[in-house]
This record gives C-alpha cells, sequence and structure tokens, in this order.
RNA sequence: GGUCCCGUGGUGAAGUCAGGAGUUCACGCCGGCCUGUCAAGCCGGAGGUCGCGGGUUCAAAUCCCGUCGGGACCGCCA
C-alpha cells in the first residue's frame, strides 16, 4: 500500500490528525485529539507524549508536570515546530516535526491496557486480543485492515454501480432449505414450534430478482453457515453475491473480473493482471486441486504411460500415475520425513507414496528394485529430473492421484499467503456431478442441482453422467477459493433430466424445490451469476493469514465470542414464550 | 465426529523430556532520580490457585487420568 499522509477532517475539537502533520505544518497552532501511546519524561519540567490516533502517532513535548498514563485520551493544543538538529526520527512519518508549548487536556483517563497497543501484541494470546477486541483494534495493524477491507467494499460497490448492478437486499429470516450447509434457526415467536433460518446465501431470493427482471442485481450480503470454523471460515461473511440476465459465462466473468481487479487495485494500487482460465480438469490435472496455488511450480507430472508395461504390481493396477519433483529434494529429506508425507497420503486415501531419490545412475529408493532399465531414463526424462532431486509418486485412480499430490505439494511447497505474487484464476468447466451418495449410489451435485450442465455434454447423462461438465465455475486466488458460480438452468425440461439424475423424483422436486421452482414457470430468463467472500479476498490483499485479523468481531474457532461472552445459555422467559425447552445432552 | 499443538504474575517467554521451596529473563505496572528522548536511561518495589479436578509420590508447574479454554488441520462447508 502507498503511504500518503492522512487527510484531515478538522472537527470543534482538533483541527489535524495526529498522523497527518508534516513540514508544512510548521508555525502554525494545532489541536490533536488522541491516546497516549509512549511518555518519555525527564524529570518535572520536560516530557514527550507520543499521542496516537487511527492516522499515526505524533510527539508532543510537554514542559508542565502533567500526569499522563498509557492511553488517557487527551486533546492537545500547540504550535507545530521542527524537531532540534540530530533529534528527528525517520522512523515516523511525523518524525521530522513535533508539536510544543502543549496545552494538555485530560479527556478521559485510562486504566493500563492487559497488552501493548503495538505491534508487540501481534504475539499476545489471541483469545485475550479478542477479549479486548476494542483495544486490540486500536493497534495499527487493526486499523489498516478495517480501513483496507472498507476500500474493498467501497471499490466492488463502485465497479457494480458503474456496471448498472441494482443493489437488492434481501431477507435474513428465510425458509429452512434442507439442502447444502447447516443452518442457524431462529425460532418464531408466532408460531411457537416453527422456525426461520438465517441465509446460508441469498440463492434463491437473487434467481427470483431475475424472474423479476431485475436484470442484474447485486448485494454486500451476509451470509451465515452452522459448519466447523476455520482460518478461512467464519459463522457469519460477507459476499459480494450477484446475478445477471440474457447471459453466458463470459459476460458473468467479465462483471465480476472487474469488481475483483477493481478492489485489488484499490487495495495494492497495483491493477493486477486480466484473470487467467484453467479448466476443473487442467487444474487437477496439473496442480492436483480444484483450487490451483498459482504462485509456484512443482506441477504434476503424467507418469502413467511410462509404466504401461511395469511389472511393479502397485504401478500395474493403477489407472492414473503421476509425480512431483522437489529440486534438491534427495538430501533435504530424510527417511522420517518421508515416512510422514506417506502417512498423510495414505489418510488422504492413497495406497501409498513412492519415493525415488535421484542418483547418477539410478534411483535410491525401496522400490528401485522393481523399475525396468527402461523405465528408469524415462522417469527421470519425463519428471525433469537431475541427481540430486527427489521424485514423489502416486499411483491410483485418477481423482486420488491427483488430490493426493495436489495435497503433498501444497504441504511441502506453499509458500505463505501474504507472499505475492497475487495468482487470481477462473477455474472453470467444473464437472456437474461429484461422487456418489453412499446409500443410494446417485450422483451428487458439484455446484447445486440448478447448475447448467454443459451443452456438448448433455447426451453422456445416461451413458457416463460423472464426465457430464457444468457451466460452473471458482475464482482461486493463491490457492484460496474465492468464490463460486453457475450460469443456472431455466427451463424444465433440463431441469427435470438433471433431477433425475440426481435421483430426485418429480414429487420430491416439487416438495423440495416447488417454492423456488413453479415461479420459473411465469418466465424465467436465461440467468447465471456468482458471489465471492469478500472476507478471504480482504485477509489475502491485507496479507492475512486468518480472516479474523480483518474482521472486527470475529468468534473463535469453537463459535464463541470471548468479549461478549456469546453464546449465552436462553432466558428462561423468552424460552416460554417461544415454547422452547432444553434437553439434557444425548451422550 | 477425528488427529495434532498450546495453557507458568497484567503481557511474552524459560523451567516440564530427566519430580526436590513459585526459580529466572524481558516488557508492562507503582514509587524515586533525570531538560532532547523516541520500544528513553538509572535505582527501588509490588504483583502467582503454574487453566481446573483427581491420582501416583516423602515431595508435582514437571509423571498419569479426566476436564475446560485456545489454535492448526481432516470430516463438514450443495
Amino acid at each position: 500500500m502507498t503511504e500518503s499522509t492522512p487527510t484531515n477532517h478538522p472537527t470543534s475539537m482538533r483541527t489535524h490528525l495526529c498522523g497527518a502533520l508534516r513540514d508544512a505544518d510548521v508555525g502554525s497552532t494545532v489541536s490533536v485529539c488522541g491516546w497516549v501511546g509512549r511518555r518519555r519524561e525527564h524529570g518535572e519540567h520536560l516530557a514527550f507524549v507520543d499521542l496516537r490516533d487511527h492516522s499515526g502517532i505524533v510527539q508532543c513535548v510537554i514542559n508542565d508536570d502533567v500526569d499522563v498514563r498509557s492511553e488517557y485520551v487527551l486533546r492537545i493544543t500547540g504550535t507545530v515546530r521542527e524537531r532540534p538538529e540530530g533529534t528527528m526520527n525517520d522512523a515516523l512519518p511525523t518524525g521530522r516535526v513535533e508539536i510544543g508549548d502543549c496545552e494538555v487536556e485530560i479527556l478521559r483517563s485510562a486504566t493500563p491496557p492487559p497488552f501493548p497497543i503495538d505491534a508487540r501484541a501481534d504475539d499476545v494470546d489471541e483469545n485475550i486480543r479478542l477479549k479486548h477486541r476494542y483495544l486490540d483494534l486500536r493497534r495499527e495493524r487493526m486499523q489498516k485492515n478495517l480501513r483496507l477491507r472498507s476500500k474493498v467494499n467501497t471499490a466492488v460497490r463502485y465497479a457494480m454501480d458503474t456496471q448498472d448492478f441494482v443493489e437488492v437486499e434481501t431477507p435474513m429470516l428465510v425458509p429452512s432449505t434442507p439442502e447444502g450447509a447447516r443452518e442457524f434457526l431462529v425460532p418464531s415467536r408466532k408460531e411457537p414450534g416453527s422456525f426461520y433460518a438465517l441465509p446460508q446465501s441469498p440463492q434463491l431470493f437473487k434467481q427470483l430478482l431475475m424472474v423479476a427482471g431485475v436484470d442484474r442485481y447485486y448485494q454486500m450480503a451476509r451470509c451465515l453457515r452452522d459448519e466447523d470454523l476455520r482460518a478461512d471460515r467464519q459463522y457469519e461473511f460477507m459476499q459480494l453475491d450477484m446475478e445477471m440476465s440474457f447471459v453466458n459465462q463470459d459476460d458473468v466473468l467479465d462483471v465480476v473480473s472487474l469488481a475483483v481487479l477493481a478492489a485489488a487495485e484499490a487495495a495494492t494500487g497495483e491493477r493486477p493482471a486480466p484473470i487467467e482460465r484453467m479448466t476443473w480438469h487442467d487444474a487437477m490435472n496439473r496442480f492436483g486441486s480444484d483450487k490451483p496455488d498459482l504462485r509456484f511450480g512443482m506441477e504434476l507430472q503424467e507418469l502413467t504411460a511410462v509404466f504401461a508395461q511395469t511389472e511393479f504390481k502397485a504401478f500395474s493396477g493403477a489407472t492414473a500415475i503421476k509425480g512431483i519433483k522437489i529440486d534438491g529434494g534427495a538430501s533435504e529429506f530424510g527417511r522420517n520425513q518421508l515416512d510422514k508425507l506417506t502417512e498423510k497420503a495414505k489418510s488422504a486415501g492413497a495406497k501409498g507414496l513412492v519415493w525415488l531419490k535421484c542418483t547418477d545412475d539410478g534411483f535410491d529408493s525401496p522400490v528401485a528394485k522393481f523399475l525396468s532399465d527402461e523405465e528408469v531414463p524415462e522417469v527421470k526424462d519425463v519428471m525433469g529430473a537431475d541427481t540430486g532431486d527427489l521424485i514423489l509418486i502416486v499411483a491410483d485412480a485418477w481423482d486420488t492421484t491427483c488430490q493426493v499430490l495436489g495435497m503433498i505439494r501444497n504441504e511441502i511447497a506453499r509458500p505463505p499467503v501474504h507472499e505475492g505474487p497475487y495468482r487470481y484464476v477462473w477455474v472453470v468447466e467444473f464437472p456437474l456431478f461429484v461422487g456418489r451418495d453412499k446409500e443410494t449410489g446417485q450422483p451428487k451435485s458439484g455446484h447445486h442441482p440448478f447448475t447448467m450442465p454443459h451443452p456438448d455434454d448433455i447426451g453422456k447423462f445416461e451413458t457416463d453422467p460423472m464426465s457430464v461438465r457444468s457451466i460452473a465455475y471458482d475464482l482461486v486466488l493463491n490457492g484460496w477459493e474465492l468464490g463460486s458460480g453457475s450460469i443456472r438452468i431455466h427451463e424444465p425440461e433440463l431441469q427435470r433430466k438433471v433431477f433425475q439424475a440426481l435421483g430426485i423424483s418429480d414429487d420430491e422436486a416439487e416438495k423440495k424445490f416447488g417454492f423456488f421452482l413453479n415461479p420459473f414457470e411465469y418466465g424465467a430468463p436465461p440467468h447465471g451469476g456468482f458471489a465471492f467472500g469478500l472476507d478471504r479476498l480482504v485477509a489475502i490483499l491485507a496479507g492475512e493469514e486468518n480472516i479474523r485479523e480483518i474482521i472486527a468481531f470475529p468468534k473463535t474457532q469453537s463459535g464463541a465470542d470471548p468479549m461478549t461472552d456469546s453464546p449465552i445459555v436462553g432466558d428462561p422467559k423468552s424460552m416460554a414464550e417461544l415454547g422452547l425447552k432444553v434437553l439434557p445432552p444425548t451422550t
């Protein structure tokens, strides 16, 4: 981010922000307000007080005996002057000036804070930071993050507005829908025993807005999912949710790209290159992931053909054999580490992990003896391996092979998220169906059941449903899934076909989705959309590994808020009014 | 639901493997000195249920069991 001088917005209490004072202000009388950061006392008649507000700190020279302590809230009026020769501090933007002849007004005294209000608190236990979040947020890092977030929001809104999208707010109290993520339920007081749900996304409403002829809808939408929390997941999160009519995939991708690139530019000052595209199949084949991190290489290499005639049992039965190469990894990885990687590969579903350390005349590996004289040079050739390199191979079903190597690739080489460059990628042509239901054996929706199948694959519904592609797409940044979307089905015939493949009968479809699909009978335009997570985008642009750092008041991994102590036990009176009774835990 | 890591004055750590008096270091806090410092300096001081409960032991921060809290990940997140 570019360091610029903060803009002053004078109020009745202050003329300048602390961090805004510069050489040009020398000689003027100013009033600043803020918190006492550090004070350096030199006897009764000289003290330096660093006064801090969100814009930065400024040194105030106080010649009277004033008792001001850490985090006291002060209003200081004085004269800006150049610091004496040899006492300038280049580490501070305000370091060439100071405020002298200070008149100090204590607006509020303060108890010493439980942790320092500066970068040292980065190391403080996060639970303590969250318990006193209002103090944590006073820190430069958190102020920066909040402001960056605001900038991103504004840029996204502006980008959507200038593309003639209409912001429409959809309800927070919605009907419960059985599919998808677990929902938060809200009991109805008027109808005890009935519940609203909090929306996992405005999906249903935004598609109905297309039926309503809104044409281009967007919303900075709060979404709620009652699933286990992670570094990149909170119960509640914000999405840029959008939907548009009479479009194909390119139209949607263009609109969203513009918003994302504008947001990135607002945050970093630099416009990223146009976002590249990759098919889901390529992403899996090359990076072993549907959210490939393109910042580093170590791509998966195809070895199936090399081992077509192999005698090695572990390879001969496999439909896909692939490898990754770690440059110079032979000496770096000891037996212990390789065993650990093998364990990980196994727990991720692979039958095993073969490692080959390249030597001058072959491989150092427990399986070296199973490889033929022809195979050894071919493997080295395909992998581009030299002496001292380490090759890791998985042989399994195609999806397992890709997935496991992709996981290992990330494990070994993925840089921290704050390390550039930013690599955005559209992953397109997701499969329509992913996996099969354990009980019924029916395919399951990859995205959701209203996703448009790829027109070239309609013929494969009966013959090979799992290979049917869809017009569904994800936006990925540095290995994080930012969001996903699709072109939707708007014709009943096709919808029925998809339901059929999913094993959903007409009756069942009517029962589950009728309230949503029947309105389509009144004329649903072809439409499609997208939603991307603003928290994740901001986190990456802020260089934070954890979205809690860019959320003002986040929840802990267990879903609690240490500051407010929520969730709290229900008040019996309210419970009675709602017709609720808590059962003892089932254990 | 599962795997792994962590919990020691207000804060951060060392001490735990290999049991021996609440021991140590830094920051902060309180008091004193100090007129150009800037994570000021010097001197002095206060501050602890070693997360909690149980067990083993002559003796537990340390070993064992349980539990609570925090974190990372898997499952889950159409």
